[in-house]
DNA sequence: AGCGAATTAATTTTT
DNA sequence: TTAATTCGCT
């Protein structure tokens, strides 16, 4: 696992131990970036069990990504494997899921089936759409995300209405209150919901609140800058007055404000809870001292509520390289060029190395010249395998067996494959049940339907009704691994494929739908669980142990998807202004909080590395026909004298056409062997400075 | 419905 | 430059 965060020892420094012995009530620690903040928490969790009292089932970890969680459950198994503990009960899990579970578990308070849905964005932009009947898919978007940004801050359709600023949010607010409706009457919730239900209810309940703050002693928070507003509202409702908990965070790596998360959540707990006990981790177990002075120098700039300092032992290392780029082609080539180079200089593996940019559509010049080289690489995000169209399409089915009233899903699974039933039927008939109030599937059966259609409309519709039925009855009684292989053949998905698709892309999607099935038996299997409640977490769920075996490749990555890695050799690219820090021309240029929220990109960024960083710039991008010219980044100027062993570097910039490629790359070999003998050394001072 | 030409927009996206 | 979407035609 070169390009995780490892536990790198296991004997905790002062602070940490500090943070982990704390149990006197509140606690904050400020991780920075390469402290050992997973191992605080994961040894406090050990502690909790071992040494104070704790039963398992009393404590909850919650992490924003599976990955996260995932990470932190097998971490905390390992440390507890030599104790006799049981780790039965206890919960690691994100928010997200632990309000899946929440919200099943006291379902019957908020008027909601057990068995409810959860929408992801892509349902919840077809429903406003739907609900506003306009084309304009920009507006949309914009709409969803300000909803999305109302529910994450508590923000209620009426309140909306009354704040709206201006014409568009008095809009948006009135579309608010009907999007919530709507997805009730589905028996559906959104990813917003999961926080926001749980909230409101512990808020209007006290009965429930009692049982759960009983329920759990002691929680864990990790990445809590990362908190929006009702997320923080659900901690401290579920911790209570008694305050028994930790929360992980540092406020520099937030970098998640435009969804909704908030650093006033730091600020907050030291006056919602005055006997917060703050503690910092400042000592750095990642990288070498250059790296680091930059890391603190460009993230002074910012105002700081709590002021902290990285240090390392691993001594000051490889100056930092800042070059300047003819053009983005220029760039990448470059990049590659000097990535083999240094890979033979410094005897590393193609895994050792990512880089790092601001926007995705900056991999794509990079992904050509690696491939050109023959490097092996993998990008980090991209579309994931739930997004998929054929494992939606497949999704849709078993959420309208799970819940009928799933409307989004009854339109998904009845149009794909196409049986007949076309936008004109479903017009008509969701007229009809729009009318009645009734969900889609129920409107089929209704004489008052009936009398107003013609049987061609009519018959693909109840053989497709009838279909779900049977299902839903057999879902009920047989196992599911068989369930799962008879409606799989029922829908005739295969056929499908091989009728739209080429060979190559049907065969593709047919044995991503079975990979999808078979994971869906395991975990129906593994755990226990009743299909449907494989059904309901499906969304949120990713398939991560799909055997990535260190593989030994490149990484590319945005600096967001870096988070919380770490890589022995980075280059930061396209680091200019307008890049990075973004900025996009029609909204306010210099917003003082934007270009802070930038800065802490570009640091975590920096802090991904551990042994050396390179920076590249482009002088020209393209961008849209012609060529802008760019300036270097102000965060690089703000790495002050870090950056002056790097202008040394700007005479050596190869100006590289494909022909002298071959030349520079021997030149730059023979220039790098002088080095070969000073590979990197933890304890050791480097040269120049 | 399906195809091809024209038009348009291009940050990030844990769940 | 590109890709994604829309328009307009059959």
């Amino acid at each position: 696992m070169a390009t995780h965060a490892s536990p790198k020892k296991m004997s905790l420094n002062l602070q940490q131990q500090a943070a982990v012995d704390y149990l006197d009530g509140p606690c904050l620690v400020l991780a920075g970036a390469g402290s050992g903040k997973t191992g605080v928490i994961t040894q406090k969790i050990a502690h909790l069990i071992n040494n104070c009292g704790y039963e398992p089932k009393h404590i909850l970890a919650v992490t924003f990504t599976n990955k996260a969680s995932k990470e932190m459950s097998e971490r905390v198994t390992k440390i507890m494997s030599g104790s006799s503990a049981n780790l039965k009960g206890l919960t690691i899990s994100t928010f997200h899921s632990f309000g899946v579970r929440f919200l099943r578990d006291e379902a019957k308070h908020l008027g909601l089936k057990e068995k409810f849905s959860i929408l992801d964005q892509d349902d919840c932009f077809s429903i406003l759409q739907e609900l506003c009947a306009t084309t304009d898919k920009a507006l949309i978007k914009t709409m969803q995300s300000t909803i999305s940004l109302w529910k994450n801050g508590q923000t209620t359709p009426e309140q909306a209405l009354k704040e709206a600023k201006d014409e568009q949010e008095l809009q948006f607010a009135r579309v608010y209150a009907n999007y919530n409706a709507t997805i009730s009457a589905y028996q559906a919730v959104d990813f917003d919901d999961l926080i926001r239900l749980p909230v409101e209810l512990l808020q209007s309940n006290e009965e429930v609140r009692n049982r759960w703050q009983a329920k759990l002693r002691y929680i864990l928070v990790d990445e809590y800058q990362d908190t929006n507003s009702c997320q923080y509202a659900l901690l401290k409702l579920l911790t209570g007055v008694r305050g028994m908990f930790t929360a992980v965070g540092d406020d520099d790596q937030a970098i998640y404000a435009w969804r909704g998360a908030t650093l006033d959540n730091l600020k907050l707990l030291q006056t919602d809870f005055h006997r917060l006990k703050v503690i910092k981790l400042e000592q750095n177990y990642r990288s070498t001292e250059r790296i680091l002075n930059a890391a603190n120098a460009v993230i002074a700039h910012n105002p700081k509520l709590f002021d902290k300092k990285l240090w390392s032992e691993y001594g000051q290392g490889d100056p930092i390289r800042v070059i300047p780029m003819a053009n983005e082609e220029e760039e990448a080539e470059n990049v590659v060029m000097r990535l083999q180079a240094h890979k033979i200089a410094n005897n590393a593996q193609f895994s050792d190395y990512a880089i790092l940019y601001r926007g995705n559509h900056q991999a794509r010049v990079f992904e050509q010249a690696l491939r050109k080289e023959r490097i092996p690489y993998v990008m980090s995000g991209g579309q994931s395998f739930f997004e998929r169209a054929e494992i939606r399409d497949i999704m849709a089915y078993f959420r309208l067996l799970n819940n009928i009233n799933d409307d989004p899903a009854f339109i998904r699974a009845v149009t794909t494959p196409k049986r007949g039933i076309g936008a004109a039927t479903l017009e008509h008939l969701g007229q009809y049940a729009g009318r009645r109030s009734i969900p889609l599937f129920e409107a089929v059966f209704e004489a008052g339907f009936a009398s107003v259609s013609t049987a061609r409309q009519l018959e693909p519709l109840l053989e497709f009704v009838e279909f779900i039925n049977t299902f839903e009855e057999r879902a009920a009684k047989d196992e599911a691994p068989e369930v799962l292989d008879d409606f799989i053949k029922a829908i005739g998905y295969e056929q499908y494929l091989y009728e739209h698709f080429d060979e190559r892309q049907a065969q593709n999607k047919w044995q991503n739908v079975n990979e999808f099935v078979a994971w869906m038996k395991r975990r129906a299997e593994e755990d226990d669980k009743k299909l449907s409640e494989v059904i309901q977490s499906m969304v949120l769920i990713s398939m991560l142990d799909k055997g990535n075996a260190e593989e030994n490749t490149v990484r590319l990555s945005t600096l967001h998807a870096s988070k919380g890695l770490e890589y022995p050799h980075v280059f930061l690219v396209g680091v200019e202004e307008g890049l990075l820090p973004h900025i996009s021309r029609d909204e306010a240029l210099e917003d003082p909080t934007r270009i802070e929220e930038e800065r802490r990109l570009m640091y975590v960024g920096i802090t991904r590395a551990r042994k050396s960083l390179h920076i590249t710039w482009c002088q020209k991008r393209r961008r849209g026909r012609d060529f802008e010219n760019r300036e270097v980044s102000r965060f690089v100027k703000e790495m002050k004298h870090e950056s002056d062993a790097a202008r040394e570097n700007l005479k050596d910039v190869p100006q590289v056409t494909p022909k002298q490629r071959i030349e520079v790359l021997k030149a730059m070999l023979a220039k790098q062997a002088g080095q070969q003998d000073l590979p990197f050394k933890p304890t050791e001072e480097s040269v120049n400075d």
